[in-house]
DNA sequence: ATAGATTCGATCTATGGTTATCGATATAAA
DNA sequence: TTTATATCGATAACCATAGATCGAATCTAT
């Protein structure tokens, strides 16, 4: 999910150059290009059409060229895009070329897996530390980083100029710990606890509602089940197959 | 992200009565208002107007009220709705009443952290066994289920009617488990690997993609920080806060 | 009992994102 | 060199979703 989207305040997301606002599907689909760019080039290819991505990546060409358009490159005709351009382009788009240091709060089961998942290094994301509330986790080390006292945080992050606070405590302590890394500092915030973060409005936040994909999952499977009597013409499943 | 949304088929996602599709955005906040809702029954409170709901969720009460409309719940003018009559007709709309059986593939960091998230059986989950291709893995027991060879996978699966798959495996590996997880039967896929899967119509797949989200995260920090000049009479960061 | 306030449900409009179309341009083949 | 073809970039049409408005219903307070 998702996936999400629901803009608040529909006020317009603007790009680096200022040529206008991107949307915010297009911006997802951004990630989707890279991984697919980086297989190619592990491939030996090293051009590429809209047509040809659109055609693997199950979108219509002229979306693809225009999401391609938002990252400031430029294609030549017949030939398509220079795949490494490409990539670079997306990267230096998506600010993945600098690093972003950042603070994981909650080391329980999902902290563990995301300060164990060394490849969001390549996109530029750095959790430096951890920090939890329960005694017994303090002072260990997951993962190669140090858990230490949510107390910590907010000193620590100013000092350090940690701009990013990822959030995987439970859901009751999630404002609480917002909260703290606000007073850090933090600038944007990844949460993973499935709560409505109140937040200064210059704060970002992007929640990760693992449930809201599951309830889109489980309807659709329901409907799979017990729904096999309709039939209107359309297709026999009138639910679509690939979304995310 | 999440997000997402960027259905690539179009088709009309149909709802049990069949009066008519329901977007995938309502679908996705769904989750939203039933978390929301458990919160106001544990305070006691057991009315609710979507005026109220809107405002604590920064949503337009309009929307909120047609959202709640595809649940096929009644409410009542000045009143509005019953609290626990709502919760219910979320879970039955979402099929959060019967349980899903599922079987995941890929017990590393992120699959070990799925396996011990006990709250997903409040939300029809069921994951039942667990899958790798590690040799050191498989007869281990992680959260309480056992972890077995892949090639069991298919087998298993039909005997025991399990109709969801989730994948954490890498993303070389996801289309292989994919394809299993298809000739064993299984219905839907939660996939968390970065891969798009190719699979049949009439499988459902919802992919979870992190990296999306990141990469919508980063960009927007790096916006906040790279493009300082940007006034354009907007708002002094115009970009969105809250979004998910 | 009646007046007033509030909210639901339905219809209509506006916005934003997706998709189709068209001309321009670069490559490759004749 | 010329011609055919594929692809880009821009514009325009289209469609889905979000948001506004309005009448009808229900509750509360006088
Ligand atoms: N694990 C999953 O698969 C999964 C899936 C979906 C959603 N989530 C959500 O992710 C969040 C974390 O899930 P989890 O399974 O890792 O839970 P967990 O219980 O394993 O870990 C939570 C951690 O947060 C710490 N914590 C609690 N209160 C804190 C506070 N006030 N300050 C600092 N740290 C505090 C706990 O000590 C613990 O280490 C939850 O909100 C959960 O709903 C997890
Ligand atoms: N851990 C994270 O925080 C995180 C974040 C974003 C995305 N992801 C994605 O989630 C997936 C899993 O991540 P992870 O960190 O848990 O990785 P991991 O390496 O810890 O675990 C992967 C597991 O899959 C197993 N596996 C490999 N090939 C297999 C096969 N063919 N059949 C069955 N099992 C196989 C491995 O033995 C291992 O146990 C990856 O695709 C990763 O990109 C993870």
């Amino acid at each position: 999910m998702v996936i999400d989207i629901n803009l608040s305040n529909p006020e317009a997301i603007h790009h680096p150059a200022g040529q206008g606002p991107i949307p915010q599907p297009s911006l997802n689909r951004m990630s989707q290009y890279h991984h697919y760019l980086m297989e190619l080039q592990d491939q030996g290819i090293d051009r590429v059409s809209c047509s040809r991505i659109g055609a693997d990546l199950n979108l219509v060409p002229v979306q693809v060229r225009k999401d391609l358009q938002y990252t400031g490159i430029i294609g030549k005709p017949k030939t398509g895009y220079v795949v490494a351009e490409l990539i670079l382009a997306i990267e230096s788009f998506l600010g993945w070329n600098n690093v972003n240091e950042a603070f994981l709060v909650g080391a329980g089961n999902l902290g563990t897996a995301l300060l164990g998942h060394e490849r969001f290094t390549k996109f530029g994301l750095q959790i430096v530390a951890a920090f939890d509330s329960d005694p017994s986790k303090i002072g260990q080390w997951v993962h190669g980083k140090a858990v230490l006292p949510l107390d910590k945080l907010a000193d620590l992050a100013q000092r350090m100029s940690i701009h990013l606070g990822i959030i995987t405590t439970p859901a009751e302590a999630a404002q609480t710990v917002a909260d703290e890394m606000i007073r850090g500092g933090i600038q944007a915030i990844w949460n993973f606890a499935p709560a409505r973060l109140k937040v200064p409005t210059h704060v970002i936040v992007h929640s990760e509602d693992l449930y809201s994909s599951l309830a889109s999952l489980s309807w659709k499977l329901a409907q799979r089940f017990h729904v096999p009597i309709q039939q209107e013409g359309g297709t026999p499943d009138g639910v679509d197959a690939n979304c995310g």
